[in-house]
DNA sequence: GTGAAAGCGCTAACAG
DNA sequence: CTGTTAGCGCTTTCAC
């Protein structure tokens, strides 16, 4: 119940609790070997424990990081986390994982939460574009670095990690237009989520660079889960066009598609082409059926880790932006 | 960069700093109305952020609570996280999530890192039934509670919230002999994990009822990840049997069977039926070819918190057990 | 080498 | 109703 101090060990050994502070710290120019040795043993056999919250409070540290994710569900997010996870352990953070489930207000009150807490730095990757700016802006004002990754943002000047969606996007529609695929659906993701708009973007510049009309019929307004994303494809086969491809946003919407394609018999990928950006490795693997682009997604946990790590440590938070390139990995579905 | 203090805001106010201090915690009994309002209002105007971390220390309750997990891939995990990182904010807790990559190692580190930032309670899913017992008992013994979830442990009585594996696999098997099939291969998880010898207790048992014998060629040792399961279905698969049914240890393994099977053109379910215990309701969603069976992944995270918080509050470390039953909701892959 | 003392920001007696 | 005071456990000068 009661935890082991450091007052305890000096009673016991017969110092001072800043010599035992000192051994403990690994401090061997100002303690004697002996002592130390002393002290380090009873510290072992009395079992203390180190109170992190005494030693942050001491020093303002807290040595703990926030990562702020929109949703759970989806593999990407899970993978980034582990591997940043990973990362910050070995610089030496702990990391405080918090879900917004796409709600700014969530959001909100997570960053507030976290800020409480005094974590040292925060990894982000938004809900929205805009709504937050200034829940933002306040957090680095007061000190705290931001790192935003996967989702860009708007009218602030911050350090970020994304991928060139729009370039992935261009490429991945002029695969499935090389192969043959002549009426492509593109399941688009909401305006407020940058990445949306630039696969958007992409699916554009590909019909054109092959002068295939654009038809807005052909692209539907999906959101950001599965349901929207069988909402969106019932809409669409409800106007009786022909297709042959579907090009969603995300995973998750692009899954609900699926759904609603296979309990209507359409054989996949005989019939209709499905596919997406996907974030992981995993998503081959677990979405067999969907042709996929993998995300370097531990190469972006990477990158946010060592910026985050350089904006804590030396306090200088000039603006890292980064656009990873992205291995473009096509594979037909087994 | 230098947070607002009680100190700054009662010199503001010109008052002391346990007024601002009760102000803040809105003790209105104790706080003249006009006082408070003023204090309240110069808080927010001067931007306060409480600092949790002296509030800890000095009240030494952190209302942070751990919540470690074996992996981070099925989406079972992770749905537990956030349904139990929602019911636990509500109570007031904030939520450190750990991964342990089904290494008892990285278990350890994690609980200790996890003590030593003086969590007030630890809800945890062990990679092995019985490697860190004596961690496990340490930990309670320093008067932390422990909840374990999922998967149950040998040698330690301690609370738990699992669910009926066994009666769950047996329902599954039956259903799948009542359903035509003979032949059922069951790729099996490692005997350290308990819920891996329930399920494989259960497939015995429904063999048995409908007197079919058992042979134990059709079992073949899968880890827990897809590459094992992969390598289960095909070491199978080399022994030339027939086969109509794959009842694998968890999404996970059984999905790498799948993707064998898929590569060597089984149609799946018309050739073989693939199922498993799923962890949540998107397993159907996710792995549309699969029988799934649901577990009340949500209701499993309540019960953990509900008890944790009880041990938290009460002090009271009583054991309690919970067997839930599972909602038996069987498929047929669309 | 070691000890004494100050202080991180906050709460909670206790005393008015 | 409000102020004073004493810590929570630790690190870190500054003396000796």
């Amino acid at each position: 119940m009661k935890y082991i101090t450091i007052l305890d060990i000096a009673k016991e050994v017969g110092v001072s609790k800043s010599t035992v502070s000192r051994a403990l710290a690994g401090d061997s120019r100002n303690v004697k070997p002996e002592t130390m040795r002393k002290i380090q043993e009873t510290a072992l056999k009395m079992g203390y424990r180190r109170n992190e919250l005494a030693v942050n409070l001491r020093c303002s540290m807290t040595k703990n990081i926030g990562i702020v994710i929109p949703e759970g569900i989806t593999p990407f997010f899970m993978s980034f986390i582990q591997q940043a996870q990973k990362e910050m352990r070995d610089k030496g953070f702990r990391t405080i994982i918090a879900v917004s489930n796409e709600d700014s207000e969530q959001e909100r009150e997570n960053l507030t939460m976290l800020e409480n807490c005094r974590i040292d730095g925060i990894m982000i990757c938004p809900c929205h574009k805009s709504r937050n700016i200034q829940t933002y802006k306040n957090i680095i004002e007061n000190g705290i670095p931001l790192v935003f990754f996967d989702r860009k943002i708007e009218g602030i000047d911050v350090s970020q990690v994304c991928i060139n969606d729009n370039l992935m996007s261009h490429f991945m529609v002029e695969y499935l237009i090389r192969n043959g695929k002549k009426n492509i659906v593109h399941i688009s993701g909401p305006d407020a989520v940058s990445n949306a708009v630039d696969r958007y973007r992409g699916y554009r510049e590909a019909l054109e660079k092959f002068h295939i009309p654009y038809d807005k019929r052909y692209v539907i307004d999906g959101g950001l889960t599965a349901e929207e994303g069988a909402n969106a494809m019932e809409q669409f086969l409800s106007s009786g066009l022909e297709f042959d491809a579907v090009f969603g946003f995300t995973e998750t919407t692009i899954l609900g598609a699926k759904s609603v394609l296979q309990k209507l018999n359409y054989r996949i990928p005989g019939d209709i082409a499905l596919c997406c950006i996907s974030g992981t490795k995993l998503c081959t693997l677990v979405y067999p059926t969907i042709t996929a682009v993998e995300q370097p997604v531990n190469l972006m946990a990477s990158e946010s880790c060592r910026i985050l790590q350089h904006h804590i440590e030396t306090h200088d938070f000039t603006p890292e932006k980064i656009t990873l390139r992205g291995n473009m990995i096509l594979r037909e579905s087994t």
